[in-house]
DNA sequence: CAGCCGTGGTT
DNA sequence: TAACCAAGGCT
């Protein structure tokens, strides 16, 4: 471990740096809870520059945490739309209310009780905590993996949860006390240019005096990170249920994938083999929708499968194999039916996962194919 | 703890 | 293309 005087050294190093190469991002505009909130949670698994358009017009459309803890759950999702783990959205909505009926709108101030607040954890807490409150916390992510197992040659396996807590215990001991947020978020700054994962430039970086692993000639071996298997593979059939009231979305469970959004029904076929060209075995599998529209629906349809390429659509763990399959038909009862009805002009007012949007693209092009 | 939960960009 | 990566958290 360093001594006093190289940890001085360090944080003089790269807050210098910092002060005058640090990026010039939205949410870096003041230190109010609610917009370090947001972001930090925006961030999530997901790249600055995706970010930023989403974080601009979120603030647009709700201000104030209170303005967020009371808007409706679809214009919610709407803005959360293409970002992804939709799960996070719907939790910062739970957090809004806890801060606005718990705690009178003031959010608490230090790490430990941010961790109260759901979707909030280890790390979204250190970053609130010590940018809008300036604790002087840890704030361990990916950049803050890469940039401490390289300055220290930390061999542990970072997938692993308890090696956080190592990370946590060494940043403790040079985390500035005087300027911990901006510590943190040099850190972040410094993970996403110099010391990047693939393609580093530690040769330029302010800190390589400091970098162990460069030093060693080893920038590349760290942070050490086991492989994770690939996706796996699943056959399903997307269902496209025109009627005069428009098409039929259901309304998906509460858990799984895409939980809560609305989409086409969409059915596991895991038990039928794919054909060499591609495709699912259709004649059994229209008998097989057609038994399921009468016991889901109370309604007999009979589907034709639109004959061309199936959609494929790659998440983190799976791999969706989509063959569509339509039927034009009056609107009928949908008291048993988690879904409702909703027409093409008011696609734009719902949020569709982006397998869906693959699906109704598919639709249009092969149906308009056919003429 | 290990598995799950999206999407877009890069190689 | 497949694999990996990007400001993680929940169960």
């Amino acid at each position: 471990m360093w001594d006093d005087a190289k940890i001085k050294d360090f944080q003089e190093t790269l807050l210098t740096w910092y002060d005058s190469e640090k990026r010039d991002l939205p949410w870096r505009r003041n230190h109010e809870p609610y917009h370090i909130w947001v972001s930090e949670i925006m961030l999530q698994q997901t790249q600055v520059n995706t970010v930023i358009p989403y974080y601009e017009r979120f603030m647009d459309w709700f201000p104030t945490v209170e303005s967020f803890a009371s808007a409706p759950e679809e214009r919610i999702l709407k803005a959360w739309e293409g970002l992804g783990y939709y799960s996070r959205v719907r939790n910062m909505q739970k957090a809004a209310k806890q801060v606005v009926q718990d705690y009178a709108g003031q959010w608490p101030q230090t790490a430990n009780e941010l961790q109260n607040l759901v979707g909030i954890g280890p790390y979204t807490a250190g970053a609130i905590a010590s940018i809008a409150f300036n604790e002087a916390v840890p704030a361990v992510d990916g950049n803050a993996f890469r940039v401490f197992s390289r300055l220290f040659e930390i061999e542990d396996d970072i997938v692993k949860p308890q090696t956080r807590v190592i990370f946590e215990h060494v940043i403790q001991q040079v985390i500035s006390k005087e300027r911990p947020g901006d510590f943190n978020q040099a850190i972040m700054d410094l993970g996403s240019s110099y010391m990047t994962a693939k393609n580093p430039d530690p040769e330029h970086s302010p800190v390589k005096r400091f970098n162990q692993a460069y030093l060693d000639g080893k920038e590349l071996e760290f942070p050490v990170k086991s492989k994770k298997p690939r996706p796996v593979e699943m056959a399903y059939a997307a269902l496209v249920i025109e009627t005069d009231k428009g098409f039929l979305f259901e309304k998906r469970s509460s858990k799984g994938m895409l939980a809560n959004l609305l989409a086409f029904p969409l059915l596991r076929v895991d038990d039928l083999k794919e054909k060499p060209d591609d495709e699912l075995l259709t004649d059994e599998l229209v008998i097989k929708l057609d038994q399921w529209s009468q016991e889901n629906l109370n309604q007999p349809l009979v589907f034709s499968p639109l004959e061309g390429q199936m959609v494929k659509h790659t998440f983190t763990h799976q791999k969706w194999l989509i063959d569509l399959f339509v039927v034009k038909t009056k609107a009928f009862d949908l008291s048993y039916f988690p879904g409702e009805f909703i027409l093409e002009k008011d696609f734009d007012q719902i949020a569709v996962p982006k397998v869906q949007q693959k699906i109704w693209d598919r639709y249009l092009s092969l149906s308009s194919n056919k003429f």
